[in-house]
RNA sequence: GGCGCGUUGGUGAAGUGGUUCAACACACUGCCCUCUCAAGGCAGCAUUCACGGGUUCGAACCCCGUACGCGUCACCA
């Protein structure tokens, strides 16, 4: 049977990355199998926590990752509608909620909150954990039916066996088992009509035909309960994977409450989707080769659930910038400028051959965002402390950047095609005439025509970009200031 | 508090009884390369696997406790 999962948000706000790397281990999980599927259902069954736009945000997120979904709400499928109040619309919820009760598996309950409040004040006090003791459950059927009939309100209720245990197999947590009696009778519908969390993931996972069931660890408590109602319904149970969490730090998980990073942050901050990925693939789970840069398709090869972890693991930006600056220093160079075009334009006023930054750039930047900061003394020349000069590992100092500096001039008068390879064949003459390191010219010459202490790209490269005119005017305002130090 | 889960370096982690008493990567430090920076190369960085017992000829790896952490105990998911 071929596999299917799901990735089954609510639409409640950003998507974070705790979430995103579980949408990708879902992802994994069904595209290791080459027939296998990977469905999309939005979770919307809290109406009150909906907030607009959540949908878009949703999809265009799995859009930029490139975790195309076979089946879900814009893209259709066949065990639709793949969106949950669209299913309560339907009655789907409502059906089986009858059905599970008739079965023994849940009741009705007309309790209302205050006497759930007053059982927990009064269970508390005596120091015990809380646990509704549902009157309700003594309630007959007949006479259940009878009251719902007549209009009053009422929500249903998981009915969980007084005793014994219930215990599930979780993919990398292995078997899991609790006793019955701490088990909760949790609402499966609300007085509403709208279903919990803990219903609607069992009916639809049902309905949809899912096979393997990736979500965060925080269901392991409750997952056990969500068997019984399999059980009860007499359904094949699925294969479960929880998910370590993704922690901000050793004691806080990520989350958007703490304004952590989202996805959408991050892109924003110049990280590349594909990175992004890459790296949130790598927490929690570990691959067997020795290697850890894995476009989405060779993850899909490589993935491998018993190789999940089961402790958090925190987020290190750190390592993800690392990762980001192999991506970006990977592309081609036309795919590069392509990207980073606007970052440059945004930096820079000046006519300059945008491709050529890009070029001197691509190998020295992380992130996109850094780059305005790497370029601006290309339209900029300011003047600069001739301090700057003495560089020790350079064997350099005012005396003898002069020295080169005069040296470089007519040079650099007498070349007018500005190309690299001009510069470059012409000014390295010049080392050996003067009996100096190659360093002590060319820095020199960097520094004058830059003012800055680091510069992408070297005193050859940048000068072609400058130009004639632009590099000898900088050279001769650069040999004034030494010459009047 | 009950229940569940977890604990290898600053971080991600490999490793599941003896040729690894701890791979690899990020970060960090040093060196090399080099026209700066970056990239790249090399080296260093846990005498130790939360702690305490036990099993065993032998344990990070098996068992039992303790501590700490996280999760859950909602008409949220």
């Amino acid at each position: 049977m071929a596999i299917r999962t799901r990735f089954a948000p609510s639409p409640t706000g950003y998507m974070h990355i705790g979430n995103l790397r579980t949408a990708l281990y879902a992802y994994l999980v069904a595209k290791k199998d080459k027939d296998g599927k990977f469905l999309l259902r939005i979770e919307d069954t809290d109406q009150g926590r909906l907030v607009e736009g959540a949908t878009d945000i949703i999809y265009q997120t799995l859009k930029d990752c490139n975790l195309k979904h076979d089946e879900g709400p814009d893209v259709g499928g066949d065990y639709g509608p793949y969106v949950q109040s669209e299913r309560v619309n339907e009655g789907i919820y409502h059906d089986y909620a009858v059905k599970l009760i008739k079965r023994g598996g849940a009741h009705y309950c007309f309790c209302d909150q205050e006497l759930v409040d007053t059982q927990r004040e009064l269970q508390e006090a005596r120091g015990e954990s809380f646990k509704f003791d549902d009157p309700c459950k003594k309630i007959s059927l007949e006479e259940a039916e009878k009251r719902v009939a007549n209009g009053e309100n009422y929500v249903v209720r998981l009915t969980v066996p007084e005793s014994g245990t219930t215990y599930f197999d979780d993919e990398v947590y292995g078997r899991i088992t609790v006793d019955n009696e701490t088990l909760d009778e949790s609402i499966l519908i609300k007085s509403d009509g709208f279903p919990t969390y803990n219903f609607a993931n069992v009916i639809d996972d049902h309905l949809m035909g899912i096979t393997d069931v990736v979500r965060g660890n925080e269901y392991l408590s409750s997952s056990a309960k969500y068997n019984l109602i399999y059980n009860a319904f007499e359904w094949d149970i699925p294969r479960y994977i929880h998910c370590p969490p993704v922690m901000k730090d050793e004691h806080n998980k990520l989350s958007k409450r703490n304004g952590d990073a989202s996805f959408q942050d991050l892109q924003d901050k110049g990280y590349l989707p594909e990175a992004i990925l890459n790296y949130i693939a790598l927490l929690g789970w570990a691959p067997e080769e020795d290697r850890e840069i894995y476009s989405l398709e060779e993850l899909t090869q490589a993935f491998n659930v018993k190789r999940i972890g089961t402790s958090g693991a925190i987020f290190d930006i750190e390592k993800l910038t690392w990762l980001n600056g192999m991506y970006l220093r990977a592309m081609d160079l036309d795919s590069y400028y392509n990207l980073v075009e606007p970052y440059i334009i945004d930096a820079i006023k000046g006519n300059f051959d945008k491709k050529a930054i890009a070029k001197i750039v691509q190998q020295r930047a992380n992130t996109l965002i850094e780059i305005p900061g790497m370029l601006g003394f290309f339209d900029e020349f300011k003047d600069f402390d001739i301090e700057l000069y003495n560089n020790k590992k350079m064997k350099t100092n005012p005396e003898v950047a002069l020295k080169a500096l005069e040296a470089a001039k007519p040079i650099l008068e007498s070349i007018n095609d500005y190309s690299e390879e001009n510069l470059h064949n012409e000014l390295l003459k010049l080392p050996e005439a003067l009996e100096m390191k190659n360093g002590q010219v060319l820095f020199p010459i960097r520094l004058a025509i830059t003012g800055e202490q680091f510069t992408p790209g070297g005193a050859i490269e940048i000068a072609s970009i400058l130009g004639k005119e632009e590099t000898l005017a900088r050279l001769n305002k650069s040999i004034e200031a030494l010459k009047n130090a």
